[in-house]
RNA sequence: GGGCCGGUGGCUCAGCUUGGUUAGAGCGCUCGGCUGAUAACCGGGAGGUCGCCGGUUCAAAUCCGGCCCGGCCCA
């Protein structure tokens, strides 16, 4: 496949491989390679399959892949099956504009059977999508064998924990504070009210509440919602802030007294006086009369902490006065805070948004129209101080617009208290990558978690498993499927879900009455939550269960910490008092190049599949995973993609150049290896090997560590930079010779070794592209993918970390050569007659003498010196000048000869005087002497003409430019093989092909040095020269082309072989 | 309002655990060079108040405190 394409082309790649790994059922060979291995079990968080796969997704997924493979190549048998999460509110919506559905209304006359089909089916088309998107990516779960939430088997095991949660008291009913959208008559979740907020214009009025004990006295409340007021029962505080009393009118009012000045200029209060203040705690504990007491009779007998200030950490200090009126059932924050007072949860107002009989006068009206009348029942009582209006943003129905309220309601819970500690304490032996997730955040929300809801007023769920006694109230919780053949009536098809589960009646045990199911469904996360033992069917498999239980391994992004991750816990908790995972894996956020939230509303989504075809799946999992560490954000941008691909396309070359020469020369790798040719290993060869078995090292340490980014840059450095850049340009010479020489396969064997390691170990990360590499490589022994083979250890015999930091001495000073080259005008092409070279330290010195040979060749130059340390070259003159400044003063006149006296001067022998005897004595054409000290001369260092000075880090370099007659024909040799070479490329020509060539030169000179080297050019070009000392025309079956060299014109014509020669 | 993570050349990131030469790399820019695996590559150059303020210290990108900005999660 390498020479079927010029350039690695991804789609062409996974094309070819994908249909090969499918006809030879690659994908269950390797799923199956290790049964009876030790086990690594992984637990899979279903995707929720509504929607496509996007890049964040694909993120994840490949995180989860290449653990997985690796530790299948580690010889683990790896438990890895596939599983969707179904159910859930997605789904429903998407299944609402499927059938339009806008109301309940709608939903009724569709019938709850039609509903129920319609999510199978979208269900079904998300589940298909999803997998061939995984399977594209090369994800390699069981998909046969997945898990589906929405199974009746699956179903049951949330049956069976919540049956055992009931019977062990952990499965409450309680009040609770939910949004609703009253024209729908629906609970919304989270996620729906999130998506509502707008806009709105409000009441907005401050009302007087009045303190009991006193006639004048009141605090000040501020509210948008007036008909919540005939829910209120209390008052809130910030006990630490400073709250003011006011006079006005001769009466005295209380509000915060940060919040004084903003409510004067609102209610527009003319006169006021200060009478005091003081801390928000004093007022907590008053009493005070209910506004609407008379309104709403039944405030008469609310008792105890009814009606009463009461200190709240919620305060805000920002809007409204400071003291906050709290209906507990109007208001999550106001529920928590009459829960923690024993406030009375009073509820007024129906689920359609009507007042009920409860609420007095105010019965049968609307929220809306309740409000107006109980601004004006205050208005009458003098309760009210102003009532304006106010735009602010207010959750409206995302379906039909209308505003939320919030009611309290009875709803189901799983208690927390009970297994708190267990939770805490399970965790503290869990893994996490990286450990703050677990500590710190995962930590925090463990410390403060709250009873979990789990009902849910929707359709398409697990539905709750509690029956209720009409008669009596006695309750049934049913455990299992086969419990509901105990029915007393039940439908034809009897199935778990609604509405089929709905019609299902129980008898009473207790009085004989007739029981119903309680019609809520559950919370989705309760689904997946029960995964560690649904997802094996634990109820009727507990062997496989014991092998996997506790999973070792999980991953998912960061935002499970309070999703999945953490209702995992609390299920397995509550079931085995233990973990269900020994280690997490975090995952960050995908955000698109300029780092903003993927949105469908923005428009930036980068969807799975897209990405695929533009940049092609091997690139996109590379890139994304060397990107940062696993568990931070990313911005996902797509010009570094074409980086990954580019590097990419190298190794391609890498592989093709290899091939290509491996061919030519036949090499057989089994025969000839690094182990026999070991003798013939250069120093080059050596570190190749040394640094690809630290490679070995760098990437299992690293991937053990979930440090996947080390891992995979450290792949990416070792192929471009040591492979590509570094081992392959320094034997381009040793394998262009055309005989078998040991010295070309010590190369041959050296590439072979590290292209076999680098295949293996991005097989894990690019498991396409290892595979045609793997193919081209493949021994006869070898499995037949490359993701069976078992992953590399390192060899010590061949790790010499002194030779690799060798290495890097010596490319750095190839580096300061290549720069003292430009420095000199001297292009690599020319010869240059020597180097030198003075180490810096011991360590540079022998690292220099190793690889010289390596060094000049790579330099190109006839002669490399190496010197001691600091030692400057001989040819290093020292020149004295006089400092004038000085002497100046000192000479007068004299100066003028005492400084032509030094230009002739050897600086050695001056310094030499000046170190034995302090000075320097100098003798005048007139005869006088002058004594000279050191500070009067300035020593200065100088090279011949001929030599240029180039520093690097661990030697200085000096280059001796003189040009010989030989470096010149040598130069002028090279400039005509490079551009034989290129007219070669240029006519397609095969590497061994031997070709006619003229050479047309109008100058005597070049002519005669090209004829002495002629022979070294023929070799080098594979070419049969004839070379012209003038311009002659261009026989017709040659291809020529004209050419300047420097001044000089020149011509170069090539034929093509005769077929039979 | 709370929690967590981040802020280092134009862009993307390393370095921070354990304070210590001139803060590195890739991309981009620019000038030059190399090339029979490579639309690749190599070298020179320009480009950085290491978010801000304060503290500890002989010495702070690094440790401590406060603040600002961005992201995520929760309220």
């Amino acid at each position: 496949m390498l020479s079927e394409i010029k350039r690695y082309s991804p789609a062409y790649v996974e094309e070819r491989i994908a249909n090969w790994w499918r006809e030879n059922n690659i994908i269950e060979k390797v799923i199956n390679k290790n049964k009876g291995a030790p086990i690594f079990s992984f637990l899979e968080g279903p995707p929720t399959v509504n929607g496509f796969m996007h890049i964040g997704h694909t993120r994840g997924r490949v995180y989860k892949d290449i653990v997985l493979r690796y530790m299948t190549m580690r010889g683990l048998d790896v438990w890895r099956r596939a599983g969707w999460d179904c159910q859930g509110l997605p789904t429903e919506i998407e299944v609402e504009k499927r059938l339009n559905i806008t109301t309940k209304k709608d939903l009724e006359r569709i019938g709850l059977e039609r509903f129920i089909e319609e999510a199978n089916k979208v269900v079904d088309y998300y589940i298909s999508q999803w997998r061939s998107a995984s399977e594209r990516l090369a994800l390699w779960l069981d998909f046969d064998n997945a898990y589906e939430t929405r199974r009746e088997e699956y179903m049951e095991h949330v049956w069976y924990l919540l049956k055992k949660a009931y019977d062990e008291g952990n499965l409450i009913e309680s009040l609770r504070v939910v949004p609703y959208c009253p024209r729908c008559e629906t609970p919304l979740s989270q996620h729906e009210l999130a998506q509502g907020y707008e806009e709105v214009k409000d009441p907005s009025i401050y009302v007087k509440m009045p303190l009991e004990g006193s006639d004048n006295r009141y605090v000040i409340i501020w509210t948008t919602t007036p008909w919540t007021l005939p829910g209120n029962e209390a008052i809130a505080i910030d006990p630490g802030a400073e709250y003011v009393e006011l006079e006005v009118d001769g009466e005295r009012w209380i509000i915060a007294h940060l919040l004084l000045q903003k409510f004067v200029e609102e209610v527009g209060l003319k006169k006021h006086r200060k009478l005091g203040v003081f801390k928000g705690e004093k007022l907590v504990g008053m009493k005070y009369v209910h506004p609407l007491r008379d309104e709403v009779p039944a405030h008469k007998s609310h008792e105890g902490a009814a009606h009463t200030v009461v200190s709240s950490e919620f305060v805000s200090m920002e809007e409204g006065t400071g003291c906050v009126h709290t209906a507990p059932a109007h208001g999550p924050e106001d529920f928590e805070l009459g829960k923690r007072n024993n406030l009375p949860i009073f509820c007024p107002v129906s689920s359609t948004g009507i007042f009920t009989a409860e609420g007095g006068k105010y019965n049968g009206l609307s929220t809306r129209d309740a409000s107006k009348v109980i601004i004006e029942d205050l208005e009458r009582k003098k309760l009210l101080v102003k009532a304006g209006e106010i735009l602010h943003n207010y959750p409206l129905c995302w379906r039909c617009g209308t505003p939320l309220i919030y009611l309290a309601s009875t709803q189901w819970f799983l208690r927390v208290e009970p297994i708190k500690q267990y939770m805490i304490e399970g965790n503290a032996n869990v893994v996490w990558w990286p450990e703050w997730a677990g500590t710190s955040r995962f930590g925090e929300w463990l410390k403060n978690a709250e009873d979990w809801c789990i009902s849910r007023t929707k359709v398409w769920g697990t539905p709750l498993n509690v029956w209720t006694c009409q008669n009596c109230g006695k309750k049934r919780v049913v455990g299992s499927r086969a419990e509901l053949n105990e029915a007393i009536e039940k439908p034809n098809e009897l199935r778990m879900h609604r509405p089929w589960i709905d019609q299902v009646v129980f008898r009473c045990s207790e009085c004989g009455g007739k029981m119903y199911r309680v019609p809520y469904v559950l919370d989705t996360w309760l689904d997946s939550g029960v995964a560690h033992i649904a997802s094996i069917d634990y109820l009727r498999n507990r062997e496989l269960f014991e092998k996997l239980f506790p999973y070792d391994f999980i991953t998912e992004a960061v935002d499970q910490t309070r999703g999945w991750f953490y209702t995992l816990l609390f299920t397995s908790t509550l079931l085995f008092k233990k973990p269900p995972f020994k280690s997490v894996l975090n995952q960050g956020h995908v955000l698109d190049e300029f780092g903003k939230k993927m949105s469908k509303s923005r428009g930036n989504v980068l969807w799975a599949h897209d990405a695929f075809d533009r940049f092609g799946v091997d690139p996109v999992r590379l890139y994304l995973v060397s990107k940062a560490e696993p568990w931070s954000t990313i911005n996902f941008v797509p010009s570094e993609l074409t980086q990954v691909i580019e590097q990419l396309n190298t190794l391609w070359n890498v592989f093709l150049f290899a091939k290509t020469y491996f061919e030519l020369d036949k090499f057989n790798p089994e025969r000839h290896n690094v182990e026999s040719l070991n003798k013939d290993l250069k120093p080059e060869d050596r570190w190749l090997l040394s640094k690809v078995n630290t490679l070995i090292k760098i990437v299992t340490k690293s991937l053990d560590e979930r440090e996947i980014q080390d891992a995979a840059r450290e792949i990416r450095r070792f192929f471009i930079e040591d492979l590509s850049r570094t081992y392959i340009r320094s034997i381009r010479r040793r394998v262009w010779v055309e005989e078998q020489t040991k010295d070309k396969l010590a190369a041959y064997a050296t590439l072979y070794y590290a292209l076999r390691i680098v295949t293996i170990l991005l097989a894990p990360f690019t498991p396409y592209l290892a595979e045609v590499f793997f193919k081209e490589i493949r021994k006869a022994d070898d499995p037949e993918s490359v993701h069976m083979v078992s992953w590399p250890k390192p060899d010590e015999r061949y790790i010499d970390e002194e030779l690799e930091d060798y290495m890097d001495i010596v490319q750095d000073t190839l580096t300061a050569v290549l720069a003292g080259r430009q420095k000199g005008d001297r292009k690599l092409r020319w010869p240059v007659s020597r180097i030198i070279v003075s180490p810096k330290t011991q360590r540079a010195k022998q690292a220099l003498s190793r690889y010289a040979d390596f060094l000049k060749t790579l330099a190109n130059a006839q002669k490399l010196e190496l010197l001691d340390i600091n030692d400057k070259p001989k040819e290093t003159m020292l020149r004295v000048k006089p400092d004038f400044r000085r002497l100046g003063p000192k000479l007068g006149k004299r100066l003028t000869q005492v400084a032509q006296l030094l230009s002739s001067i050897d600086g050695y022998e001056v310094k030499k005087e000046l170190e034995r005897k302090g000075k320097y004595s100098l003798l005048l054409p007139d005869k006088s002497e002058v004594n000279l000290e050191s500070d009067d001369l300035i020593l200065e260092e100088q090279l011949p003409e001929n030599f240029v000075f180039s520093e690097g880090r661990f030697a200085f370099v000096y280059i001796d430019l003189f040009e010989t007659d030989e470096i010149r024909r040598m130069a002028i040799a090279n400039e005509f093989i490079r551009r034989i070479q290129v007219m070669r490329k240029e006519m397609n020509l095969n590497i061994l092909d031997e070709v006619d060539c003229l050479i047309m030169v109008q100058d005597g000179e070049v002519t005669e040095q090209l004829k002495a080297s002629s022979e070294y050019i023929e070799e080098e070009t594979r070419t049969r020269l004839q070379i012209h000392g003038k311009h002659k025309d261009i026989p017709g079956d040659y291809f020529g082309k004209s050419w300047k060299i420097g001044e000089l014109d020149v011509t170069i014509a090539l034929r093509k072989p005769q077929d039979n020669t």
